[in-house]
DNA sequence: TGATCTTGACCACGGCTGTAATCGGTGCAA
DNA sequence: TTGCACCGATTACAGCCGTGGTCAAGATCA
């Protein structure tokens, strides 16, 4: 299951993940105007996500419905860790300053993770 | 420039960013022993990140000494921002909630962010 | 009942990645 | 001077990725 998902499929679990299920016609229909795949491409793509269980299918009539088999907030924990992982040591203050520092952030960003986090304190 | 740095890749980059300039020999003993990669592994990276300009080299007699062409810190925030950009609409705040909802964030992470922000602010 | 459409399965193919062997030149030891 | 060791350059090669075409089987429509 810890197959990675790359950059395409990562597209189509996107439109699964805000409804589903869908035909393979209906991801297409969703993620091509975005992307300009056509609907052979979203097929191969979920054919490989089906491969690497990160979705499943169930039969209807003479198609498929798919749905997502790994939740979005697994696949975004995974990646976020990732990469905090490989670039900052592992913790996430680190990214922070360095965004900061980089005036990636804008007063009001700084303001709601303040809020956040005096919450996530009590 | 903007030509994306694979992951074996960025393994050499972050020894020349350690450390440079380096010859190739030496950068496959600092990034050997991890990966267990061999010298000529090494040298096709070195000649790729070469060709995509991340590195530059100078002559040494009848060898070359390799040298970073991109700052580590460019390339962390592009990939930082790549991240945020495809997983949290491009905002800083969703990912800290996130990580906290998913008991990523130990306490102490928590008193150093508010830590680097109050000083931010300033 | 034959032509056409739809659908999934499979094939294609060039480019990138990870990993490494080999080649050709050159300087040094014997 | 000859042979080896070392160096960068070139080549290899399997696997993944992005993209899409082809095919066979069933459904549908005329």
């Amino acid at each position: 299951m810890a197959e990675r998902i790359s950059d395409a499929e990562h597209a189509v679990m996107e439109v699964l993940w805000d409804e589903s299920p869908l035909t393979a016609q209906e991801v297409a229909e969703r993620v091509g105007p975005d992307r300009g795949w056509s609907v052979n491409t979203v097929k191969t793509l979920l054919g490989r996500l089906l491969a690497k269980s990160a979705v499943a299918h169930e039969e209807d009539g003479r198609r498929y419905l798919y749905r997502p088999a790994v939740q979005r907030s697994d696949y975004v924990t995974g990646e976020s860790r990732r990469l905090i992982d490989r670039l900052f040591g592992g913790k996430l203050t680190p990214l922070v300053a360095h965004l900061a520092e980089r005036d990636e952030l804008s007063a009001q960003d700084i303001a709601e993770i303040e809020a956040l986090l005096k919450v996530l304190k009590q």
